[in-house]
DNA sequence: GTCTATAGGGGGATAGAC
DNA sequence: GTCTATCCCCCTATAGAC
């Protein structure tokens, strides 16, 4: 019945930092929601830093091999063939979403993630481009395979306007209410919604970008098709 | 030279939040980088709460004044007929990318608006919440008039996304380095860029919410009528 | 391993001189 | 309007008893 003092530490963490940010959540209130001494934190982890990584580390590192793991299984399927950009989208927002959907921890942690990345604190920027380097190389090949007409720099904004979208699709719950009510129980229907809007937002028609102009000059409006 | 103590730490403020967030940041800090004294807060604003307030209140009352502005026109325009959904979209995100290409500050403080949103104090959130209600209400109203075929709480996510990866282009000069190294020099390209995301993600084809959970148990009725 | 107690440093806010 | 000085609070981290 009695579960580790370092697990309840970490998972009180979590909880906190979702709520209230990393900086403002103190020591007192995790060791007080973990029921814990204040002392326990740096007896475990050493510090409120090295707390912190182990909070992130415990489970992105997971997610991120899923990641791979998903990644690699339409690979070995697809013998060699450029993956279908469903899939490659599947494998990399598909597995955080169901793992936002899981009510044993990984909502709550998925939910830290989505604000983390636009809230830079150094020594976390530092480590979360650490635990990305793998997973962000594997996937940026495999778009790049299943998309060649597709020019490198417009699929990395859109992989990042993906992110984004995904950030708020998870963490959004709060910011969400002030478009007014709205079911958000449902994880099915939120990985599906994703998925669909994800898919259009990749495949959309090409931006018609003007060609490295040095004047500013009109614009023609229309796009072109996409692959 | 001397400008209005008063207004520089307003610009300080607003500079400071948005590297180190809202509770990173102290008046210290501020009094220092404005060049004023630590009690000129207090005797300006009265706390730090309200100078908060005022930071925000400064640049969001007069970008959403514009996005108004700029959906009246359109509907002007069409004189009572739906509007294109590029248009509404062009009148909500496109102001928010202009804005956040002005170098003359509300470049800032649009990086400040997006790591906002995800980072909920309740102070904030609630002053957003009013802020904002005016022109979700207007916007609402057009998008829904405009994708009359699209479920209503269809269109409220994919709006909610498509707020993702605005906060994502704008704020996320930071989290996009860990994709690897990005030109983000050019805001029309920016714009343009987005822009094609966010209508191709608008106008995805709507998720087959009822198919999908095959495995388990039925889900609700029906997705509504798709188009 | 767990606790109490405390050191040592900032924090926001304010009183009162100028 | 601006400054100095200060109050009182809470923070992280650690020493040392049990």
């Amino acid at each position: 019945m009695e579960t580790d003092t370092r697990i309840r530490i970490l998972d009180a963490a979590e909880r906190l930092f979702v709520m209230h940010g990393l900086d403002a959540t103190t020591l007192r209130m995790i060791t007080a929601e973990a029921q814990a001494n204040l002392a326990a934190v740096n007896y475990h982890f050493g510090s409120k830093e090295a707390l912190t990584e182990a909070v992130f580390r415990r489970r992105l590192t997971w997610l991120n091999e899923q990641r791979i793991a998903a990644l690699s299984a339409f690979e070995a399927e697809a013998k060699g063939q450029p993956l279908k950009p469903r899939q490659i989208v599947e494998a990399f927002f598909g597995v955080a979403i169901r793992m936002a959907a899981d009510h044993n921890g990984g909502q709550t942690f998925m939910r830290l993630l989505g604000r983390t990345y636009t809230e830079p604190t150094e020594f976390v920027r530092k480590f979360l481009a650490e635990e990305y380097a793998e997973v962000i190389a594997r996937f940026k090949a495999a778009f790049f395979k299943a998309l060649p007409d597709v020019p490198q720099e417009e699929f990395l904004w859109r992989f990042h306007f993906m992110m984004g979208a995904l950030s708020y699709a998870i963490s959004g719950t709060e910011a969400l209410r002030l478009l007014g009510p709205i079911d958000d129980s449902d994880p099915e229907a939120l990985y599906a919604r994703l998925m669909s809007f994800l898919i259009g937002g990749l495949r959309a028609p090409l931006p018609d970008l003007v060609v490295k102009p040095v004047a500013k000059t009109a614009r023609k409006p229309r796009a072109k098709r996409a692959a």
